[in-house]
DNA sequence: TAATATTGGAAAGTGATACTCTCCAAAAGT
DNA sequence: ACTTTTGGAGAGTATCACTTTCCAATATTA
């Protein structure tokens, strides 16, 4: 198909899609003579890839462009994918106090969950900890223990839910679910935050015998 | 103090800080002739929320404004205020497909949450179930149960543990926990993920007796 | 075959966001 | 008297994610 066709099929206007192939976000596409290319299903897919991460997922175009590389790096094992996919989600350079940054591997540890030492989660946990405290809000230890056992038993869910088979396929729906599941998770949250507000205050309208 | 001071104690430019009073995001300081005006603790506390809101919680200061109006507001009740912020927090229109606003209403019916109509998390929760299928991913049934159970389990836990008392800080530490606990919560929950791909690719050390 | 449309490629322009800088005159400190 | 600080306002800057404009080389259509 034509760049027009690929436009039309994805709903991302032809100049978008040149950006994109500029920014090497799309792969190009078979080149036919001078000024055609043909494009194919794969970039369909991959163009309807980036606009899920970029507008529901949120995710710059940079952090885009790090997910795809490391979800085409064919070499790796399933597991290490994940790994790389996740921490091309985050900075490259997070800064968190020691104390925070032990406290991350105390939870890690007494959860016993195998997680790369390389994993920049680890460093964003602990700054995102830093930042409450610095607020003047320090994260209960339950609390935090509660956060940590709803964690686990949503991601057990998660990567039971995977589909096995495909390898291309595994990763990218992989990728999805943690980028595009991260607001569901946290629109969710606030719902039952509402409910359970709604609750302490007293505000639930009850029945009348 | 005066404004250096505010800007020594926040660590916060001068120049931010009258760029954040010409947008309104903080009151300005009780004038004190033509040239000066005084600060407060209230306007340290107010920056570095807004800092903290801006910075580990990723919110633009449009929506910053919008939380720190519904914060503001003195007349509401306790559980209204929580409502009008994660409204701020969210954007004005959402577009959602009926099919999945039916299914959060379905979904809410049956966990008996007590959710305002008028909430827009109903119809971002939606819209991200439609992003979702967009890409040809659709979320299992069972998974969405699985979020929400989970998601109820964390904010009773949170809502339990948020102070009574003082109105205006009861108030700021919801903001807080709620903005600053969902990279709290995504982050925990990659690492658990990370944990849980590497038990089901069997990329576990195991022991060697 | 002539007229029109589409393409790849590149450069420049746009609008939003979040500052940051420069300037000023009035006032405060020394 | 002199240096510093302040409030206030405007202009300038950097980044991001496009969008527009241009071109010459093809394709398609009349």
């Amino acid at each position: 198909m034509w760049i027009a066709e690929l436009s039309r099929r994805t709903d991302v206007p032809v100049a978008t899609i040149k950006y994109y192939l500029r920014e090497g976000l799309l792969p190009p596409g078979e080149s036919v003579g001078a000024t055609r290319s043909r494009y194919d299903e794969s970039h369909v897919r991959r163009l309807r890839l980036i606009r899920a991460l970029a507008e529901a997922g949120g995710l710059s175009l940079a952090r885009i462009r790090g997910v795809l590389t490391a979800v085409d790096e064919e070499s790796r094992e399933m597991h290490e994918v994940l790994g790389a996919a996740h921490n091309a989600l985050l900075p490259d350079t997070i800064e968190a106090s020691p104390d925070s940054l032990a406290r991350v591997d105390r939870l890690l540890k007494d959860h016993d969950w195998q997680v790369d030492q390389e994993s920049r989660d680890r460093a964003l946990l602990a700054s995102a900890l830093d930042a409450l405290e610095k607020v003047g809000y320090q994260l209960d230890d339950d609390l935090l223990e509660t956060y940590a056992t709803t964690a686990q038993q949503t991601a057990e869910a998660e990567v039971a839910h995977l589909p096995s088979g495909d390898r291309q396929h595994t990763v990218e729906t992989t990728v999805l679910l943690t980028a595009l599941g991260g607001p569901v998770l946290l629109a969710l949250r606030r719902l039952a935050q509402q409910n359970a507000s709604a609750h302490r205050y007293n505000a639930v309208r009850r029945s009348c015998p």
